[in-house]
DNA sequence: CTGGATCCCTCACGATACTG
DNA sequence: CAGTATCGTGAGGGATCCAG
């Protein structure tokens, strides 16, 4: 067989043999936040086989959507980023999650929600005319993953980590998504001990006005 | 196991496992020209197995991206289209069809061109800034598919085939894309007997604005 | 420790034949 | 026309092992 092909000439059908195995728009949804070595690609996707991640990674990188980098000495490590081809995928990823997200429910037993699928998340929800001339720092804690999220006059920044001086320091579960999708307000997300906030608890309705979906 | 599941609350991750089975966003493709038969759909994608097509319908039809429809008698005979939500996909399809196409290359000895893939690259490379104000009829040859393109005063319309009225005629080959992303222009494209044009040749210089990559 | 390679097993997919 | 039935194969899942 000629290695899973469509047989079509036609640009829909090129693109998801080229990211449409299984697990390839994970490993690139996780490249988008940033370099990565492989063993952060396997923490961030636990359920992918290693022999996949491999496999994954060599077609990507045959198909110029991700290149494989040495760092430069001492550290000799290896990591694996997007292309610029790569990082075209941006507006398609960003939909795809859109869309998805609205089929999300309540999490299923098992799912756990990882640091990368959490600042996607929060890059696919910002609304920029909603940011105007603020500058805020937000601090996300879900669960065990703790966010920082800068408003820079209007511009996004979302990253891994703590926010030492954050105007407001927001600590919730897994079920953001019904703050975010406006079913309940941030009152009442405080009141029902959804939310725990620490700082300026106004901001909490500049960050629902800002990510809601 | 539970059924192909990524173990990840994510947006991306659920959108995946909705339509990131093996040809399902190809069966979407052809869905987004207009509601399909089961034999329409496999003249259109003459490689999947009708068990995979069966199967993926169903379970399109159960994650609600595709309706399934008994047509009123007396035809009385299946359509399957895509729902509301399905049809959200739109800009997506596009964008992954658009990013995909930059990797088309040459086609492959055995890849063939479908009447939808050929509509969803019209619609996909569509300008609608250059079609402000015009009205003009084209009809598209390309092997044995004709194909009527229709701008309606900066609106289009595409679909199958001909057009008696047509301003004008273009026939050519898979090439066509060689035009399109203007790596040559509309006179050598004639000169060299890539296309063949029946009707105003002037005409062939507005397509190439309103359609090109 | 990182960055994989290797093994085995299973099930989704592929090809084809057949049916209401 | 609109699928179901059957059966073989190989990609993916899971565990383990190995080199630098």
């Amino acid at each position: 067989m000629t290695k899973r092909e469509y047989g079509q000439f036609c640009g829909l059908a090129r693109a998801v043999e080229i990211v449409g195995e299984r697990w390839a728009l994970l490993i690139i949804r996780d490249l988008f936040v940033g370099p990565r070595r492989y063993t952060d690609l396997r923490r961030g996707l636990p359920r992918i086989p290693t022999n996949i991640l491999s496999a994954r990674l060599k077609e990507l990188e045959a198909t110029g959507v991700v290149s494989r980098r040495v760092l430069p000495r001492p550290d000799g490590s290896i990591v694996y980023e997007l292309t610029e081809y790569g990082n075209q995928l941006e507006p398609v990823v960003l939909g795809l999650g859109r869309w998805g997200a609205k089929s999300l429910g309540e999490p299923r037993p098992d799912e756990i929600v990882t640091p990368a699928s959490l600042i996607m998340a929060m890059r696919t929800t910002f609304h920029r005319e909603a940011a105007d001339g603020l500058t805020i720092g937000y601090e996300i804690r879900v669960g065990d993953i703790v966010l920082h999220v800068r408003i820079d006059n209007g511009s996004l920044k979302v990253a891994e980590g703590a926010l030492p001086n954050a105007d407001l320091v927001i600590e919730t579960e897994p079920a953001l998504g019904a703050l975010m999708a406006r079913e309940i307000t941030p009152a009442e997300a405080v009141d029902g001990g959804i939310v725990t906030l620490t700082g300026d608890p106004a901001l909490l309705d500049t960050f629902v006005d800002l990510f809601s979906i």
